[in-house]
DNA sequence: TGTACATCAGTGAACGCGCGTTCACTGATGTAC
DNA sequence: TGTACATCAGTGAACGCGCGTTCACTGATGTAC
């Protein structure tokens, strides 16, 4: 047996909970009864309930944003003028997310885990991630500005979340929404389905026309970049 | 003084707190002291606190499909032949979204009172809106539909869901990004700039090429390319 | 090689606390006769 | 008009419960001399 069969139990456990009832509602009793493991071990390993959830994340994150930098590294040696083709971006962004979850329990698990770290108002959860794993995160957002040379800096990073809420909304949601489908349309839907389907979506919203200027309101000059 | 003052203190009391916290994190004891209310008045007027859940949630989503309902009524008397434009129906929605929480207190908790509803995992709650509220969605698809007549059912549906997980991400999580925004790049974003921004998104969405057919399936020789 | 001590994962029971809910009660107003 | 009772919004205090956390403890293994 490892040294800490019991820290691997607990984290097994508790993403699947978190995942299925958010962090609020999910008990360290829930967990550690389900892990079969002693309520005391949390506070043991972890030292808080609020550090067992980080440590949850860091699970996905690590190995996401180090797979992330590499395939980025990649991609940037093959274009040599530094200007990466926005499918390509996204094409290589969508490959990341599925190959970590693959390797762990789910992408739901993940998805859900990052939907609710976002919509967490108050948000320690998130700038923890943002301090822990927002270079990498930069990074590929640079990349993109440099394939859509043509949008504002500000309605890119807008876009850029609307596709994140579409992803993370439909794949966390995916049970859900997989049952409406089946009962509308009798059909069974896969992961590799759905990226499929989304791929011609983000790209067409990413590449959509600028949305009219405004002009009343205050004399609104911000300069981006 | 109307005969229950404390009631709808109660409630616009809760759905700010609602909002701010979501509804684990928000206990009876922050509502009613907030409110300056007695404690008990909240199981005295509603109940328990998931009736006075339902009930905040029903102060949105009464007058949201009521609207609705006769804003598409005018929309089928514009359009004697039963085909109303797909930016027509968009914008109609968008009006109906906005104008509801625009009397009340939030649209957050309205965005969030969807998300619940779509991610609610086991689905009780689910269930419980689609049959309260689900025939002014059905209504909204079916002229979706026949708007875009060259997209597939199942295209269609997913799109739909695509994009209501663009706008209930955006506008349920605001304060967050709002934040990532206003460090990034000093600017303050209002809901109806965001509107205008998520509109030639959402069109460019719709209308964006259908996916490429799935052609084998059983015998994987997936082309790596 | 034997003894003493240190380290460490894990445990069982308890702690204080905030939670949703309950209950006996008050006091104002309405209704019946 | 007077009396008795009913209804109702609201109250203060307490209830039991589950929560995250703490603490003294065990027993196995490692280390020093």
């Amino acid at each position: 047996m490892a040294q800490s069969d019991t820290v691997s139990r607990i984290l097994d456990t508790a993403e699947v909970l978190f995942a299925e009832r958010g962090f609020a509602e999910t008990s360290l009793r829930n967990i550690t009864s389900k892990a079969r493991v002693n309520l005391a071990a949390v506070n043991y390993h972890f030292g808080s309930k609020k550090a067992l959830i980080q440590a949850v994340f860091s699970r996905y994150l690590d190995p996401f944003s180090q797979r992330f930098h590499s395939a980025l590294d990649d991609l940037e040696a093959r274009y040599a003028d530094g200007v990466i083709p926005l499918e390509e971006l996204l094409e290589t962004m969508a490959t990341t997310v599925l190959a970590v979850p693959a390797e762990r329990n789910s992408l739901k698990v993940f998805m859900r885990l990052l939907g609710l770290a976002y919509s967490q108002a108050q948000g320690h959860l998130r700038r923890h991630i943002q301090a822990q794993y927002g270079d990498v995160f930069t990074r590929f957002t640079e990349l993109v500005r440099r394939a859509t040379p043509e949008l504002p800096d500000a309605e890119r990073f807008w876009r850029l979340h609307f596709m994140l809420g579409t992803v993370i909304f439909t794949l966390s949601g995916l049970d859900a929404l997989r049952d409406i489908a089946a009962k509308d349309y009798h059909e069974q839907v896969t992961v590799r389905d759905l990226v499929r389907r989304l791929r011609p979506v983000v790209v067409a919203a990413m590449n959509a026309p600028l949305p009219p200027e405004i002009e009343e309101e205050s004399h609104a000059n911000a300069h981006p970049g």
